[in-house]
DNA sequence: CTACTATTGTACAGCGCTGTACAATATAGT
DNA sequence: ACTATATTGTACAGCGCTGTACAATAGTAG
């Protein structure tokens, strides 16, 4: 009955991550985001609704894409411990391999979001306390399985959520190759979390 | 000779840093921020040249002030590691009890200058890299001493900045009582970096 | 081929910000 | 009191962004 979409929205939103990634969140603007897409701004209002709203749904998918789905994800053909370890090098290698410079799209929304947009807060919050959760649960499991000796999960937890942010900033300043990861190696290691792993 | 003038620069400057510390760089607008002080823009530009300039020297200001001039300051008559714990226990509760949730005003400033204002992203550089710098210094006295085992002390000097770095986003997020310390402590802990203190 | 309907493009009024230019004002020294 | 000079206030032109309203367009079903 309708006019078929000039362009596929999964695809405009997974530009659009790239430059809200890029620019940060108030960079952003519609303007420039419809420009970016080859729309005009009333085709993304059509599309997307508002601004929050676009940055809910680039917030769901980042938590899929990169960081995400397969974050830490456990199997029993391996150590939880080796799993961390894994991951960690890998983000701590594309961050540093990111010529942009542009550290963890979560973390850099923080300082933009928190206190200044109260509609999507929440949104950011809830992103972090899921993950929190999930690195609580992964943990418990290692010390289930015997290969973290018994502590208080959240505390380690946050601790490791802490090192993941620290880091997405510390990207951006300290660009010596390697550093990164050998900041992130001795954390892992002073939390008892190290684990050697078999890299590709 | 000529007209004296109508406010305090260095009174200003300290109101312009709680400004953009609460608000961030960007949505510190000159109007904003002459409006803030009761004057007029024209009379902004004559005192601070320019928000560059302004941004610089509120950065040194910073660095004296609160997490500044005596920031692991070392002496005689205690250990660097209670010293380091110490402070890093002030961080905390200091970012704990500030309402406003502001973290930490270098920190804050990454994402949004880094990649985006050429002309201070070095000044802001330079901030972290003699914090680090010190850091390094201190940690390199704790191992002469004695209170620290022999190690890499850039890493750890690193790390440290890491966990500043992190707990400053952190705070925005977690809010509950006592919790951001948990997390230093146990990382301090970690890192061997530890030591009790007597608090006030 | 016509009518319907959703998408897309254009236009507008309003807002806040910037930087500059120039006039008004206040004060210190003579 | 006058003058010099720096500070302060006013005004302007320009820019980009926002959100909405409405017209133009394109594709589908009958």
């Amino acid at each position: 009955m309708n006019r078929r979409k000039k362009f596929d929205r999964d695809e405009a939103i997974a530009i659009l991550m790239e430059e809200m990634w890029e620019l940060g969140y108030e960079a952003c603007t519609v303007n420039s985001m419809s420009e970016k897409l080859g729309i005009t701004r009333s085709s993304f209002y059509n599309a997307f609704g508002t601004k929050e709203k676009l940055f809910c749904e680039i917030l769901d998918i980042y938590k899929i894409s990169i960081s995400g789905k397969e974050m830490f994800k456990t199997n029993n053909y391996r150590t939880v411990l080796s799993t961390i370890t894994e991951r960690m090098f890998k983000i701590c290698r594309y961050q540093e391999k990111d010529m942009a410079y542009r550290g963890c799209l979560a973390a850099n929304s923080i300082q933009e979001i928190v206190n200044k947009h109260n509609e999507i807060e929440p949104v950011l919050k809830k992103f972090f306390t899921e993950n929190i959760h999930h690195f609580e649960k992964i943990l418990g499991i290692a010390i289930k399985r015997g290969e973290l000796e018994d502590c208080d999960v959240r505390i380690v937890a946050l601790s490791l959520q802490n090192l993941i942010i620290g880091l997405s900033e510390m990207s951006k300043i300290f660009r010596k190759k390697g550093e990164l990861w050998s900041v992130c190696q001795h954390n892992l290691r002073a939390l008892g979390l190290y684990e050697e792993f078999e890299s590709d």
